[in-house]
DNA sequence: CAATGATAGTTCTTGTTAGAACTAATTAGG
DNA sequence: CCTAATTAGTTCTAACAAGAACTATCATTG
């Protein structure tokens, strides 16, 4: 078991290195590229919303936006049906970088997961979301003793 | 090749929601459960060992080595073969945590793993290797391009 | 409609992270 | 040998991360 695991957190980490490195080449930090990536073709979305596609805690999620409004790529709007509730959307300027990040992004990636086959990838695939379920059970089991 | 990216995130964050819930639960952060298991079972090792070992950068390593001293789990030691060098070493306080921590973790996430049949978790092991190959040449190629 | 409880964001604290600049010690080359 | 280039660890900065405490707003229900 321990071979996996420690295959499962180099290769994600490998993942991490090649992403990152790419996405600050090109002037975001990983989280704010995320947030860009979600934001991309949307209206704007909730900090809610953001918060559980993206996965990053509502506390974190002020400061990242935070930055990303001060770079004027995105902009804070009152929601029209809630008056908690904040939206987020890509100002012009966020639209464009969005454009000019995300495709290329996927691009610089392509080579090494075209490097398995098709079915490599399916397979591998498969398995992980397998392992994914199994893996959330135990955090329910930690959740709700 | 999107859904793979998406599903090998997923799954390595399932793995670190379940695993980190149960490390804090024990009293340690990630990074310093990484530590101490590292040091388990060694003489003590030189930082620029830990730090290769556990894939936390040197100026990382300082904070959360200053941190596990502090609690009394490790020790610093002059290196007696390099005056540069600093040697860690886990305290008998922090092997008997050691003891306390890396088996009982191991048993926490062992369901999760069995879950996939011997031959599944074969062939992802495989399948995570080739691909974590494929993504250190990518890496490799933004370093000296 | 008023008290109660839940929800959305912000703020704060502690810890992690990468990377750059720095200090001290070692090694290599001339 | 003695300077030049490396190397080991520390320090610093900007950013992220989880989680708790706080504020303002909704939503319920008596």
């Amino acid at each position: 078991m321990v071979p996996l695991i420690r295959e499962l957190a180099r290769c994600y980490q490998a993942f991490e290195r090649a992403s990152d490195a790419n996405i600050r080449r090109m002037g975001l930090t990983p989280p704010q590229f995320d947030i860009v990536v979600t934001l991309g073709n949307t209206p704007g979305l909730s900090f809610k919303e953001l918060g559980s596609r993206t996965l990053i805690t509502k506390g974190t999620l002020t400061g990242v936006v935070d930055r990303l409004e001060a770079r004027g790529l995105v902009e804070r709007m009152a929601s029209p049906d809630d008056g908690r509730s904040t939206l987020v959307r890509l100002t012009s300027e966020g639209d464009r970088v969005f454009r000019e990040v995300f495709e290329p992004h996927l691009a610089f990636l392509a080579p090494a997961f075209e490097s398995l086959p098709e079915c490599g990838r399916k397979e591998l695939e498969k398995r992980l979301r397998q392992l994914r379920d199994a893996l959330e059970k135990r955090s329910d089991e930690l959740a709700r003793p």
